[in-house]
DNA sequence: CATGACGGCAACCTCCTGGTTGCCTATTGA
DNA sequence: TCAATAGGCAACCAGGAGGTTGCCGTCATG
C-alpha cells in the first residue's frame, strides 16, 4: 500500500516540491494569502528573478501554487488542496504506524 | 518566516526524501512495525538491490527510517520523528494559512 | 570448510535540477 | 509615444540523483 488513500494522487511530486528551502520560503510569503507577482517575490532573495520564476512553476505543477496573469504581471497564490493532500498523506501513514507501534518494539529486540 | 517554529530542523531534507515513489513504497513497507533486511526490502521491485541500499541511504540521512546491523543482515526500520517533523511543519503552515483564509478566496475565486 | 546469501564499495552512465545570462515581447504611464 | 517595468523563452553549465554493473569482504551453515 503505497497510497493510504487510493482515490488521491500520487503525493510523491507534492513532496518533491516542498523538498527545497527556496520553494519552502516562497511558500511561506504566500501564507498570507496574498497573490504577489514574480517580481515581487523576486526581491529579498540573492536569486534571480529566472530562478524564482522556476521555483514558481515547480510549485504550480505541484498544486501548491495557482498563477493568474493581471496586465503585465504574473500573480501566484497559495493553494490549499494540495497542501491538504500532502497533510492527508502524512496523516495517513502516521495512523499506519500508530496502529502497528507495539510491534515496532521487536525492532530491538530482534536485534538478537 | 521560513519555518514556523524555527527550534525545529530544516524540514526540506525530509520532505525532499518523502518526494520519491520508490522511498515512499519503502516507508510504506516498513509501515508494519517490522525492520526488514536489505534483500528482504529488495523483492517485489524491479529495481536492483543496490538501488533500494541507495534509497534506504537517502530515508535515513533524512531521518526517517534506522538501521541496525544483525549478522550478515543490514535491517530497517521506520522511524516515527522524522514523519511527526514532517507533519508538524505541514500542520505549521496550514494553520497559517488558515488564518489568513479569507483574503484567499477573492484570487482563488478568480482563478478557478 | 566450502558454498551461498547478504551487502558494502566504487566506477560509470544518463537525465534532471538549480542556477545563470542574454534577449525578446508586452504592458504601463509620464 | 517612448522609456521603464514585468516577465516569457532559450541556451547553457555544474552538480546531484537515480540507476546499473562488477567486484570483494563477511557471515551462516550443510
Amino acid at each position: 500500500m503505497l497510497n493510504p488513500d487510493p482515490a488521491l494522487p500520487d503525493p510523491a511530486p507534492i513532496f518533491a516540491a516542498l523538498g527545497d528551502r527556496t520553494r519552502l520560503a516562497l511558500l511561506s510569503k504566500l501564507g498570507d494569502g496574498q497573490a504577489r507577482s514574480i517580481a515581487a517575490l523576486s526581491t529579498d532573495t540573492a536569486l534571480t528573478r529566472q530562478a524564482i520564476t522556476k521555483h514558481l512553476h515547480v510549485l504550480q505543477d505541484a498544486g501548491l501554487v495557482a498563477s493568474l496573469r493581471v496586465g503585465r504581471e504574473s500573480r501566484f497564490a497559495a493553494r490549499r488542496e494540495a497542501l491538504n493532500e500532502a497533510r492527508a498523506y502524512l496523516d495517513g501513514v502516521s495512523r499506519q504506524w500508530d496502529d502497528t507501534l507495539g510491534r515496532l518494539k521487536a525492532f530491538v529486540e530482534d536485534a538478537d
